[in-house]
DNA sequence: TCAGCAAAAATAAATAAATAATAAAGCTTT
DNA sequence: AAAGCTTTATTATTTATTTATTTTTGCTGA
């Protein structure tokens, strides 16, 4: 999952940047409003995290100008206890939960969890191609029933590239989400990260289950 | 078992804090009813101890919060003998017990076993992995029918990772159960916890009961 | 058909990040 | 004051990710 996290104060951001990313979510951050507002409507992301009080526009003003850009991704917002009447402002602006500062890791991972599981609830968060399976919640995978090792990196790939199947997805988009907002678009780790998954799940040549499709980018077929 | 303690009297506060931790207890603490409200609602607790005469925000009105805030958490009510009227209105709002000031702590710490304990009864609480086993009600390790000498913290994240076995627990979430609210996300204790467990119990590298996942967390397997 | 070219694959190596190990300092408790 | 527990600091090791380079592949047009 891609997050975009909003918020002024360093060590709230290391400390959950820290925490999240350990959970395998890829992380981009903006120290104040403005920034954070240009990022949320000029990137994809799955979740954006929003610190009520900002530095140069406040919380308010971004969530309005994220819903005019017509991006409906989940907002989240934090704020301190004292903000009630701003919150309920940003309710009505499209946020779409909140916590109270301080927090603990737990509550917002939980959270997070149920903010960006809710749309795909009724969908299935196992993949399954071949004799390929994927599992999000737990982040195994299997081929042939043997259990697959995979990093962060080829998980996310991975992933993307099975919950689209089908799909060919392009070098620009995958990178958009599985890297950060940092990645330079002309190295070749992607190449590099096909090529570790590939080998690690024993995809051969003769019956590639990661396919490429030249100058287009990568998909997986059924 | 993690406790947050409401209490305002700093006497009353430090005397049971000291018990419960040598039970082997974690305790956060707050000192007013509107601190104690905001950290039972943003952590994850075993056990709520809730003085019902608090300065800025009542016994009542804390109970009121958590429980509106869906958190189920037992919560232990400490009251002066001429709260009756108060006390009847806090059971309805969903406290599970209670003790009358003063007290003694011997009479607290059996009623706070029954509270942790009572969900827990159909639960094992002997965890056995290889030869490797912990038995949460005595705080006994043994490592191949040798008595392994377990310090406290080591002990809770033993006992974490092996009431949790075959998942993988992330960094933040061991941390959130076995230390208190004043951890240093970017510390090394942790690492240095599971080194000790691992070569107190014999853990050798070839064979190792405590895996790492690079990136994810820690885990004890089948 | 086949040189020429660009995209992608493969290999190897460098860099960065995470974890392990060791030692020692700081607290608490006795 | 001594002993044990916890934390901090530092260094080493392992693992992950990125970069660099070479080889292969497939396509294009003479």
């Amino acid at each position: 999952m891609k997050i975009l996290f909003i918020e002024d104060d360093s060590s709230i951001r290391n400390v959950l940047r820290i925490s999240l990313e350990s959970e395998g979510h890829i992380i981009d951050e903006a120290h104040d409003g403005e920034h954070g507002s240009y990022l949320a409507r000029t990137n994809e992301y799955d979740l954006i995290l929003l610190d009520n009080n900002l530095p140069k526009k406040g919380g308010k003003q971004v969530c309005l100008e994220i819903r005019n850009a017509s991006i409906h991704t989940p907002i989240m917002l934090l704020s301190a206890k004292s903000e009630v009447t701003e919150k309920v402002a940003l309710f009505e602006l499209g946020a779409d939960d909140y916590v109270t500062k301080p927090f603990s890791y737990e509550e917002l991972t939980a959270r997070i969890d149920a903010l960006i599981r809710r749309p795909k609830q009724i969908e299935n968060t196992v993949y399954i191609v071949k004799d390929l399976i994927l599992n999000a919640d737990t982040c195994e995978v299997t081929k042939s029933d043997k259990r697959i090792y995979l990093t962060r990196k080829e998980f996310s790939l991975l992933e993307l590239l099975m919950k689209n199947k089908n799909k060919v997805m392009s070098r620009g988009l995958i990178m958009d989400h599985v890297w950060d907002i940092n990645m330079d678009p002309f190295s070749n780790t992607l190449e590099t990260h096909i090529m570790n998954i590939r080998k690690k799940i024993g995809d051969k040549k003769t019956n590639r289950i990661i396919l490429n499709v030249p100058g287009r980018g990568y998909k997986i077929n059924y």
